[in-house]
RNA sequence: GCGGGCAUAACUCAGCGGUAGAGUGCGUCCUUCACACGGACGAAGUCGCAGGUUCAAAUCCUGCUGCCCGCACCA
């Protein structure tokens, strides 16, 4: 058992990489293959990339889902959450290629074979910096089922796949539009373009007005463009049909200025529009996917005038070789030498960028491997709309079939080295394609051994598609996979859910015949505190092992801004979390346990978390809370019997605390099961601090001093059970707290049901019904004690007595129930309201004068202060009382006056209401009593 | 342009038919023997605006206003 010398405040630091080392050593995680389906429950991890480190996102996400899956273990369920990562083709492909860049060589130096050795051995070197950071977050994973996407188990179920669709006629080679990234020398698929937001008043570009003169020289006709240089490339210039301008102009032709070409005017109505520009527009079919459309409608030729580096080809004629940015500038020239420059106005374009590299992109006619998408989309449209898969929060579920209907087909081919590379061979001889599980020798049409495989890669989501049923053993029927497939749920952010929840949807469906997961949990995004994206540039990333570890101000900004200046990026931390103004020595380590539950508190349909450092401080001081609620606890509990052997609860308030049990126990477990794991973690803080620490543990105080009685053995017993219960609530949120706390509890609490002692908690079981039982009775009689000891210390605090120890507390009911309440409870009532002594008197006696006054739950206090009252104020909150439950009266008294009300109202609901007029009247009655005697004495 | 979401206390957010809740913050008090990363008490909200349905609306419906996010946006 592990120990500490159990000081305060609570130290994280000391106790979480205790427990971390403990799991890591020990098979408490490990699911096992087999056994009966029903009981399985399992999670793949969403992938990170291997390039990459932890941040926000990673930590919320790891925290939703070991929530859940500590949950499922502990309510004896077979628990999979299998981990990986992800090759992340792009993003490791340039982080290796910066490292080479650094020694001088380029990946085209090194050859492909040898670079891709070179990524393996950056992979062994610095690929498991992640995993590190997974555990650090306290994850509960299956770690000897680890998957990599490049791993060879993994590659295989890659190829089988990719070769399956091929043979079902799902992939095909095409040579289209695509969007090329210049910088990272790929072709990326439409998902991963992003869209610049072209705002109107902030001009980015500028439209460029030339005139194509009419090759029989009887005009010109005006274009404009963005684009200056891919004038080379036009084909045509469409007008409209309808247009007056240029109806007349169809079909004639115009005459290059700069390339041997005659180029028609074309009428094109869907391509033109009157109201924009000149009503004429350039067409350029192999550069633009409008014009590309227009192109194959009017079957105009399609001119590629760029070279992959983004330098213009021979087809540029004098501005072949120049850049693509260079040769606008050179057109622009050109065409103004020319006397055909019309002008040029300031124009806002929303510019395509990718995503990964950031520059924009160039439309470019390249051949490329697709994925024909509708027939795959089909069948997972179908699933969801049966609820085979369901998604939370629900309203994922329109935008999810929005897109699958609209669906377009998915470019997989990526022109990279780093990847799964795609399984077909072209023949020189014949021509033909070979697309093969086994790498081929020959041609299989012609038998030419003159084959020569495709140099592309796989995008890596294709990869990413297959990962809930390869990371099981697919293509194989293994073990694993029938029992762990379908996966209960998959977790992750909503920013992906077409990238890849849609996608393994579709995959799974399609190679397992089944859903791959039952439920799709999708989470937001983690902002700074003012609601902006994380990012460097804003300087307001937050590392999430800074807030876990602790960290300096020099760590917490070079972290948020890179390597900005300090001062300024010190300046833009402060804007992004304004509310820390106390940020001068950095972070204090709040640990896991503390981001944890503060990650956990939010509710899921919120599509930003923004991060507010006072609300984790909160949860930190909760944690501190427990570990001294424990600490105290345990001095009192070191010697209960076996849970089994526990004696019926003695008093009310050990009926009361065992209800507000039961009712947190059913919180939780609902909380959990329908991803509220904003309302279980909300239950458990509630009753853990203000009821158990609050009211519980201070009502067994007295009864604790008055030595080893019946009642103390069996408040003692109950204490023991619910702290004992609070830290198998508490596991799932904050798993090293909780189990450093439970292991110090004495072994007879912490038996499970059958006797036995579990290894560790995170084995023992979650509760449930068994563990206590809702008890109204009680509840409403510790209610009255409350009210009556709040009732007390608000005539205190308001009448600035202070006479600690010092006062007598009277009390006149009529109620029995009440008087024997407080007969029982007043021991409680006396070290709460710091009183000397508790007074039971007929309510028939006249009032003392001289005391101050309040009623709560029906029942009158009186205290007693001759000669310290002070009348003024006295009246005063006796005034403010009789407003407050008149108005309340009033409102009450005027609705049950409805006829309407009374008769269509739930009889229940105005019963209810009659009772609460009546203790209100009371109330009101015996306050106005009290001014009356206040105004005898002062007069 | 098409679709979706959000507007509740100073801040961050719950509640989604029975006359407002939490955390933080704020004010007053407390060196009470688990915890000042604590305790007690308190102040604080026309629940975006305007209509409608209902005995009853923050909660359901319609419209408006203001933010946010996807998709499509070409010269």
């Amino acid at each position: 058992m592990p120990t500490t010398d159990f000081s305060r405040p609570y130290d994280p630091s000391e106790v979480e990489p205790r427990w971390r080392a403990l799991e890591l050593g020990s098979t408490w995680y490990a699911a096992h293959d087999g056994g009966d389906p029903a009981q399985a429950f399992s999670i793949a991890i969403p992938p990170p990339n291997v390039t990459g480190s932890l941040h926000m996102g990673h930590a919320l996400m790891l925290t939703i889902q070991d929530s859940i899956v500590r949950h499922a273990r502990m309510s004896g369920r077979n628990t999979l959450w299998l981990p990986g990562v992800d090759h992340a083709g792009i993003a490791t492909q340039i982080v290796v290629e910066r490292e080479l860049k650094r020694e001088g060589v380029s990946r085209h130096d090194l050859g492909r074979e040898a670079f891709i050795e070179r990524v393996w051995e950056w992979k062994a070197r610095s690929g498991g910096r992640i995993f590190e950071q997974l555990k650090v977050m306290g994850s509960s994973v299956d770690w000897p089922r680890a998957k990599f996407t490049m791993d060879p188990d993994m590659s295989r179920a890659v190829r089988e796949a990719f070769v399956r669709l091929y043979e079902q006629g799902l992939i095909y080679r095409a040579n289209r539009l695509v969007n090329w990234s210049i910088k990272a020398q790929t072709v990326i698929s439409d998902l991963e373009v992003e869209r610049e937001e072209a705002d109107p008043s902030k001009p980015n570009s500028e439209l460029f007005s030339f005139a194509y003169l009419l090759a029989d020289g009887s005009g010109e006709i005006v274009v404009a463009t963005t684009r200056p240089e891919t004038m080379v490339g036009d084909t045509a210039i469409a007008v409209h049909p309808d247009d007056p301008r240029y109806k007349h102009l169809i079909g004639r032709e115009v005459q290059h200025p700069f390339v041997d070409r005659r180029i028609p005017i074309v009428g094109d109505g869907e391509l033109a529009d009157p109201t924009k520009g000149t009503g004429a527009v350039k067409v350029t079919p192999a550069h633009d996917f409008n014009d590309y459309e227009c192109g194959k409608r009017q079957g105009l030729p399609m001119i590629n005038i760029l070279n992959l580096d983004g330098t213009l080809n021979a087809e540029a004629g004098r501005f072949a070789g120049m850049d693509r940015f260079v040769a606008r500038e050179a057109v622009k020239a050109a065409l103004a030498e020319a006397g055909l420059a019309r002008g040029s106005v300031p124009h806002a374009i929303p510019y395509a960028r990718c995503q990964r590299t950031h520059d924009i992109l160039e439309p470019l006619l390249l051949p490329q491997w697709y994925v024909s998408m509708k027939p795959l989309a089909e069948p997972a449209i179908r699933a969801v709309e049966e609820g085979r898969t369901v998604f939370a929060p629900e309203e994922w579920t329109k935008t999810f079939m929005h897109w699958m209907t609209n669906i377009q087909d998915w470019c997989i081919s990526r022109q990279l080295w780093w990847g799964h590379q795609v399984p077909a061979w072209y023949c020189k001889g014949c021509g033909g394609t070979v697309v093969s599980r086994e790498d081929p020798t020959a041609c299989t049409a012609c038998g030419s051994a003159a084959i020569e495989r495709d140099p592309d890669v796989l995008d890596t989501w294709f990869s990413s598609a297959l990962w809930p049923f390869a990371t099981l053993g697919w293509p194989d029927a293994t073990p694993a996979l029938q029992t762990f497939y379908p996966t209960s749920v998959m977790e992750t952010g909503f920013d992906i859910l077409f990238f890849w929840v849609a996608r393994m949807l579709m995959m799974g469906l399609h190679f397992v015949g089944d859903v791959p997961f039952r439920r799709v949990l999708l989470h937001g995004m983690v902002c700074d505190e003012t609601g902006s994206k994380m990012s460097k540039v804003k300087g307001n990333v937050i590392d999430p092992l800074d807030l876990i570890h602790g960290a300096t101000l020099q760590e917490i900004v070079a972290h948020a801004s890179g390597s900005a200046p300090f001062d300024e990026g010190l300046k833009k931390f402060r804007t992004a979390y304004p509310s820390v103004s106390a940020m001068a020595e950095g972070f204090p380590a709040f640990g896991a346990d503390a981001v944890r539950f503060y990650l956990a508190s939010h509710p899921p349909q919120s599509r930003k978390i923004n991060l507010h450092l006072s609300r984790l401080q909160g949860y930190r001081d909760f944690c501190n809370k427990i570990w001294n609620a424990t600490r105290f606890a345990l001095t009192h509990i070191g010697d209960v019997g076996p849970r089994t052997q526990r004696v019926a609860p003695e008093s009310d308030a050990e009926r009361w605390i065992l209800s507000r049990l039961a009712y947190t126990i059913e919180a939780a477990n609902r909380g959990v099961a329908e991803f509220r794991l904003d309302e279980a973690t909300a239950a458990i803080y509630q009753f853990f601090w203000y009821e158990l620490c609050d009211w519980f543990l201070e009502l067994c105080k007295p009864v604790f001093e008055g030595g080893d009685t019946p009642a103390a053995r069996s408040h003692r017993a109950t204490l023991a059970h619910c702290l004992e219960s609070a830290h198998r609530l508490l596991h799932p949120f904050m798993p090293h707290l909780s189990s450093e706390c439970w292991s110090h509890l004495p072994e007879n609490t912490r038996l499970a049901a059958d006797g036995t002692l579990p290894e560790t908690l995170a084995l023992a079981p979650y509760p449930g019904a068994s563990d206590a039982t809702r008890d109204e009775p009680a509840e409403r009689r510790i209610g009255t004690l409350q009210a009556v000891i709040e009732g007390a210390r608000r005539i205190c605090a308001e009448l600035g007595i202070r006479a600690a120890g010092a006062i007598t507390v009277i009390v006149r009911t009529a109620d029995p129930e009440a008087r024997a309440v407080l007969e029982a409870g007043e021991a409680q009532v006396l070290r709460l309201v710091r009183a000397k002594e508790l007074v039971h008197a007929p309510v028939t006696d006249a009032r003392p004068s001289g005391a101050a006054f309040g009623v709560a739950a029906g029942v009158e206090i009186l205290i007693p202060i001759a000669g310290h009252i002070d009348a003024a104020a006295q009246s005063q909150r006796l005034a403010t009382d009789i407003a407050k439950a008149t108005k309340e009266s009033t409102g009450l008294a005027k609705r049950l006056g409805n006829a309407d009300y009374v008769s269509r109202a739930p009889a229940d609901v105005v019963a209810k209401d009659r009772a609460r007029l009546d203790e209100l009247n009371d109330k009101v009655q015996r306050l106005q009593a009290a001014v009356a005697l206040l105004g005898e004495v002062a007069g």
